[in-house]
DNA sequence: GCCCTCCATGTTATTTTATAACATTACATA
DNA sequence: TATGTAATGTTATAAAATAACATGGAGGGC
């Protein structure tokens, strides 16, 4: 983070992912606030759900499922698909992790303080995986819930596009 | 809201969907509509490609790609796999139908008719989706893309929740 | 008309993603 | 320690998607 790369705008908590950061402070304090979010919460932080959260901490990408498992396999955890679905759906369903739908994958949870509508930014390029705020009743899509009746209990927001270091590195640049 | 239930609000075009409306126009005027923009553009509106779509909008809900080909081997087209998603491949490319990636399943669009972002509101209960536009860039997301310097190409919003009808029909109704 | 090319379709096989069902183990606490 | 509950391990299978190659059909150039 070289100072301003990461201005906020309009009170947009930015992004985490594209930007130059210490990354090594992702993983551990994802990995303490998830052990404090348990222990207040009464839930069970254990080493098959601690050590996925640190796999997908470890990046700012969305892992796949099988991803996951190859990873616990070779920690020496149980390698059958439930495993990982199992510690993955206690993730997501309590806010440490979310699913991208369009890739059906898999990322640590940039917020995990708050409650909060999540968005993302997926570079078709690289792949990295950038997580924002989103306030889906605001806008237009809120505006036909409203204008219909519909209730809204949860989004999914996903962008797709180029990130700003691919854009930078040459256009249209692949993955190295 | 109970007049005026489909009132456009803040310029937001009404989604199809959730209303009443005569559905029979959906699907011959989603034919036609996919008849002239293929004429039009030089594209080739074959009868699976067709089947496909008819078979689409005869619901105002998203099919997934196996339910599709049930229907197609029906009809005495053929029926493995790679027929149904080469024919929705087609059409979502050429925006005549949209893949809902929460469902990993596919719906007619609604607006074929203008280039649009859409945005699904998807009930839970019945299952019912309705297509409406959005305008991502100009809310949290668009903000958080341009601090970061992200290129949006393409987005996906889609909110989960419950519909007008389920909603009244009793709280928490299941499907019938 | 004939050939040629391109595109669409048909078909087989396989890969990737996800879950059902049941057995076993670990944890809490009465 | 007995007992209930939650977590993990394991087998099997379902669901979603694609790779690869063969066949067929529509149009354009000759």
């Amino acid at each position: 983070m070289t100072s301003g790369s990461s201005v906020a705008q309009e009170g947009v908590t930015p992004p985490v992912g594209f930007a130059h950061h210490d990354h090594a402070t992702c993983v551990l304090d994802g990995l303490s606030a998830a052990e404090a979010r348990c222990t207040s919460d009464g839930l069970r932080f254990t080493p098959v759900r601690r050590k996925v959260l640190e796999i997908l901490l470890q990046e700012h990408r969305a892992l796949g499922a099988y991803v996951i498992l190859d990873r616990l396999r070779d920690e020496g955890f149980g390698s059958q698909p439930p495993v990982a679905y199992r510690a993955l759906d206690f993730l997501v369903t309590n806010g440490l992790a979310h699913k991208i739908e369009r890739l059906n994958a898999f990322i640590a949870c940039a917020h995990p303080h708050e409650p909060h509508a999540p968005a993302f930014m997926i570079c078709r390029l690289c792949e990295a995986v950038a997580e924002a705020q989103s306030s889906p009743a605001r806008g237009a899509l809120g505006a036909a819930a409203r204008a219909t009746g519909f209730r809204i209990e949860r989004t999914v927001v996903e962008a797709e596009g180029v990130c700003p270091k691919c854009a930078k590195d040459g256009p249209e640049a692949e993955r190295t």
